[in-house]
DNA sequence: GCGTTTTGTTGACTCGAGTAGATCGTAGTG
DNA sequence: CACTACGATCTACTCGAGTCAACAAAACGC
């Protein structure tokens, strides 16, 4: 004869269970669970407590969630979560989210618009409470969608939404300094491995890249176009390669396409950064493990995530939208030709 | 004056609003909806539906999840996402759930146990469908936990705890698929360079590479214990070179430890292979682009995800718990010293 | 033309929890 | 001792959607 037989009713226990067991009303269970908003009597709460612990009682989350109005979630939306930028924004924006008391809805729009559409559509049906999106594509649609009563935030977009929160870094400001550091090394010729933003929107990285050039009376190098990723930074990185006028230097528009880049390099039998020196953008662990160590310029991805979530749920959610832009810092590594 | 105010109820459209727009009662409305499960004349149809697109109607996910015990949802507790590795599993358990409609709610446990049992007494609060637990710890409460009524899959772990349905690769195979290859070109000291796993569980890894030494009749090499990621490898691998008799190859449970190892080589002043070859476990896409390019231990991590997500929504979610163990595949590159 | 199916629609109850408003009992005051 | 004030508790409604039993109307058979 077990224990728990007598009382445990088939099927998850409810509060209603609870309340039958403790000899109590369903309300006085609530009260209890929540500690209000009206004060139960100890010797009461201790009958609670006991029913809550002996039947194994758990708050059912989704009914509390239809009630209040809100699942304590946050919806986030990134191209590919395998990319390590990516993954350590997720990782990120969980932790900031979780701080508060919310769970994270991961989605990955695989750079593909419908996708990126469809999931929105389907976070905003499960009454998240804010979306953090980092979209490399925009679409009117999509502002429509979730401006649907559903607080957003635009993560490093280029267009500055009205309505919009946005939080972003200076990506011109800290595309020029690391070409303004590659410079500082005497290169003159420095070509540019460039992403592909889907909308064509002139991106402030390629902004950068240019004005560095032009301060210091320097034509531009060569430039090619290719996906964020290391693939795309790869044959980036071979057609500057393979320009008329080979670059002794390559900005690249993400870490991960440098690393493309030099595999390019060292494909073409030349080392970096004795022949080709190399900087990059975002500022991901992997730039620090390359070889040689990836000169790159530094997103706050810790505090970005911070103020995205804090817009979304936290403290000042009730404010107008904002757009918040961080700096960059340039984190000098081996890969430009410093010691 | 616009088309849409007259009818528009302020705040969110529920199906009681659209009900009253078309002039129908809510159940056809759900009927209309869900197709189901009756039939409704095609004119009333079109009524409901034009009512549905006007007062832009969305149906209450949260509501239907109440009501039908499911919020369409799997929970992942990985250790970190922002390890490449776990990333990418992340991405695939996304994908896998995604196809059958269900969304991913993302927890990392950052390798504390109370945060793991914390994220997983959340999703139970949740009332997720399922979770993924990766988990590199393991506990009784855990299962305990988990087991309350929430199907569970344990992804990669050494135990196979009855009642749970468990996804993972024969480590030891692998390892020693592995290692072998290391001994093919001619090397008879390898070192490990070991993850550590909390519950001291004895790794498969570390067996199978003890097993192909014997097996080949050569001593055990160095052995160095740290974390699975790069800063692990990169203290294990210092510590494999300072052994007495320095090993002339590395074997390193993950890609990520491999990573830190050869910049430790490196640091060094030793090169990879000539002076030390290098192999390492999982097959991610650092390890394609590290330079050497690293030979690894592949895990269909794909297939990996799919089968998890299968045993906890799909077709095989009312089997009784299977533990299914994948083949890994040795992906050779040109740390081992091929060419 | 009448009884019988078929088809279409509706009202009402349900899921589990939050909480305002009503109710009960008791302690405190004059 | 009557009467208020207050503390503790309960009743009942709500959130939004799924769906069954009940019913009305139309279609059918003979």
């Amino acid at each position: 004869m077990t224990t728990s037989a007598v009382h445990t009713p088939r099927g998850p226990v409810t509060r209603k269970d609870v309340a039958r067991y403790a000899g109590v009303s369903t309300a006085v269970v609530s009260y209890v669970v929540n500690g209000g908003p009206k004060k139960v009597a100890p010797a009461t709460e201790a009958k609670v407590q006991d029913a809550i612990r002996i039947l194994g009682y758990r708050p059912n989350a989704t009914a509390r969630a239809l009630k209040m109005g809100s699942n304590q979630t946050v919806g986030l939306v990134i191209p590919d979560s395998s990319n390590p930028f990516w993954a350590l924004l997720g990782h990120a924006v969980e932790v900031a989210a979780g701080e508060r008391g919310y769970a994270l809805l991961l989605t990955n729009s695989d750079n593909k618009l419908d996708s990126e559409r469809r999931h929105i559509r389907n976070l905003a049906a499960r009454q998240v409470d804010g979306v953090v999106l980092a979209s490399v594509m925009f679409e009117p649609d999509l502002l429509e969608l979730v401006g649907a009563g559903i607080r957003s935030v635009l993560l490093n977009h280029a267009s500055v939404a009205p309505g919009f929160n946005s939080v972003g870094v200076d990506l011109e400001a800290g595309a020029r300094l690391a070409v303004e550091h590659l410079i500082s090394h005497g290169h003159k010729s420095i070509g540019l491995a460039m992403g592909i933003t889907a909308d064509n929107e002139a991106d402030g990285r390629e902004a950068g890249w240019l004005r560095a050039l032009q301060a210091a009376g320097l034509p531009p190098g060569p430039l090619a176009r290719g996906g964020f990723d290391r693939p795309g930074g790869y044959a980036a990185g071979q057609r500057l390669l393979a320009s008329p006028k080979r670059p002794t230097a390559i900005f690249a528009s993400s870490d991960m396409q440098a690393i493309g880049v030099l595999r390019a390099i060292r494909e073409a039998g030349l080392s970096v950064p004795e022949d080709i020196a190399l900087a990059s953008f975002d500022g991901s662990v992997e730039a620090e493990y390359s070889w040689p160590a990836l000169t790159t310029v530094e997103q706050p991805v810790w505090e970005m995530a911070e103020a995205a979530v804090s817009a979304l749920v936290g403290e000042d959610r009730n404010e107008p939208p904002q757009h918040r832009v961080f700096p960059t810092q340039l984190r000098i590594r081996q890969s430009c030709g410093c010691p």
